[in-house]
DNA sequence: TTCAGGATGTACT
DNA sequence: GTACATCCTGAAC
């Protein structure tokens, strides 16, 4: 059973949605057909308005954030740094450029596949530090979900890649909440310590804040 | 255990 | 040319 979340769902309030995204399902379906789950644990806000580190704040309008204008519901992915994916959710209604970075999940089923995606290697090679650190992070949770560019634009109601509040007889489950600052943005002045970065308090955070 | 530095493409000045 | 929503490695503590 998939119940995939509702285009609604993508329209509302860019904050609303980071918060509410925690504990669904991020599902990649790769070319081989197999599915890569990963529960989504960390999210950040960004929010093209009011907000100096969104790619699109002041309207900024380029073949790159293009996909932030987008009605919500959509996938914007780019590369950081030169060799690093990140994956947002765009969010709220065409013309308002908005989206939630995912920073972090937990893979819940699809293990050996992200472990090949990440380390190629098989997952019982795995340290228990890789395991650990398989997705906790915007670019290496793109590395186990194979996911790059050609899935910047996509449907996240569509086959490829979707997000789920059930997959698979799981069900969102909810946990206590933690809200902090956003990191690694420190060029976006006042907008640096809104705090728009929210954590599932699932698994022990080895956070130091 | 923490830290600095390098890799690297794309957008923008 | 510069900066960037990062990660990994290796060296020092």
């Amino acid at each position: 059973m998939v119940k995939k979340l509702a285009r609604e769902f993508y329209l509302q309030d860019t904050l609303t949605a980071a918060k509410e995204l925690l504990g669904h399902f991020l599902v990649r379906v790769d070319a081989q057909g197999e599915a890569i789950c990963g529960m989504i644990t960390e999210t950040e806000a960004y929010i093209g308005a009011t907000d100096k580190a969104c790619h699109a704040y002041g309207g900024r309008r380029t073949p790159r954030t293009e996909p932030l204008f987008a009605a919500g519901g959509i996938s914007y992915v780019y590369l950081i740094y030169g060799m690093y994916h990140c994956f947002n959710v765009v969010t709220e209604a065409e013309n308002v450029p908005s989206a939630v970075l995912v920073r972090g999940v937990a893979i819940v089923s699809g293990q050996e596949a992200a472990a090949q995606n990440r380390y190629g290697r098989s997952f019982a090679a795995l340290t228990p530090k890789q395991r650990r650190d398989m997705s906790n992070g915007p670019g290496k949770l793109c590395r186990a979900l194979a996911i790059d560019k050609s899935l910047n634009r996509a449907d996240l109601r569509g086959e490829e890649l979707f997000i789920a509040e059930e997959f698979e007889g799981r069900k969102r489950t909810a946990a206590p909440m933690i809200t902090s600052k956003r990191i690694g943005i420190d060029y976006a002045e006042e907008a640096k310590d809104f705090p728009w970065r929210f954590q599932q308090a699932t698994e022990p955070l080895k956070e130091r804040m």
